[in-house]
DNA sequence: CTTGGAATGTCAACATAGCTGACGTAAATT
DNA sequence: AATTTACGTCAGCTATGTTGACATTCCAAG
């Protein structure tokens, strides 16, 4: 694991000890990232996977099941029973494919869009507060190493997601 | 801290649709971020919770699981459940507290630090390339904010910690 | 037209990892 | 002596994931 070895020049950021911070610092900070919209939940009979599959439906409209299934990489048979209790609590609505009948194309009713501004209000205001602390260079780079830290796959999913919605 | 604060200069990274993207990022990231010690725990009769076990007990030896509990902020049953199995195949062991015999100190055994270290290994080799592929620069962002979005609580945890070390 | 496969849903059974509540025990503190 | 602290444990619950098996619906290709 030698670091530091060409030359001198500043490979110090790539220390076990600097790669060991890190990693605390993503565990710690997934927590706050998740702590707001979690107390949100808590009380309702939602948790974290409700709040995930709104998410995805309320960035995608119209998207069908399958295409949750590979964004969210959970089994059909775990995301079923998400969209089961939603959809009868009224937050999601299905309608047939228009030219393929099997899809069900997914939407969020209105009490689901609120739902999703309740939590993602939640969600921005602290990552709004991070960034703003932080600053747009720092900003930046936090999304850079984000990146580079996804798989392959999750890559692609997310930058089709940039795209696809604006 | 306040960037770019008063004219217009700028405050487009702190738009809807910039933190949405940030919130996504750390979905996606987050799952990379797992992934590989995922895939080794995989098989074991293990888990991530026990992965973050072995590590603070590798990053803190001696510490004490009242210690543990407040880092890991899970309940102690949760976390016992998890040292029982450690300690029964020999990966953790507990010494009495010199001082207060009440305490228990937790250490790895050297079947323990070789997972921990595996485990690490593996976390480490995804965070380095990605630090690697992003640069220094980034990198500090990248721990600005996410110091920026913990809890008061999870930040001190995370400074304490960090002096503690070296 | 029939058949095969894809997209979806559903049932059953199970594992992991979190939670609460209640209780016990030993050691430290007051 | 009484209380508090640190830890363990039992019992039971919930949320979220998993596999496997099977049904339905419908598109598309032979």
């Amino acid at each position: 694991m030698a670091e530091n070895t060409t030359s001198g020049e500043s490979l110090l950021f790539l220390t076990d000890e600097q790669l060991r911070k890190g990693i605390e610092a993503m565990f710690f900070a997934y927590r706050g990232f998740t702590a707001d919209p979690d107390r949100i939940l808590d009380g309702m009979d939602y948790g974290r996977a409700h709040h995930r599959a709104v998410h995805f439906i309320n960035r995608s409209p119209g998207a069908t099941v399958g295409h949750l299934l590979t964004i969210l990489g959970v089994t059909k048979q775990s995301l079923n029973r998400v969209l089961r209790s939603l959809f009868n609590d009224g937050l999601v609505e299905a309608r047939v494919g228009k030219t393929d009948k099997r899809e069900r194309r997914l939407h969020l009713t209105e009490k689901g869009a609120a739902l999703e501004r309740a939590l993602s209000d939640a969600q921005r205001a602290r990552m709004r507060a991070a960034y703003r602390a932080a600053g747009p260079q720092a900003v930046q780079g936090f999304r850079t190493v984000l990146e580079a830290m996804m798989d392959q796959d999750q890559r692609k999913q997310y930058q089709g997601l940039k795209d696809k919605h604006l």
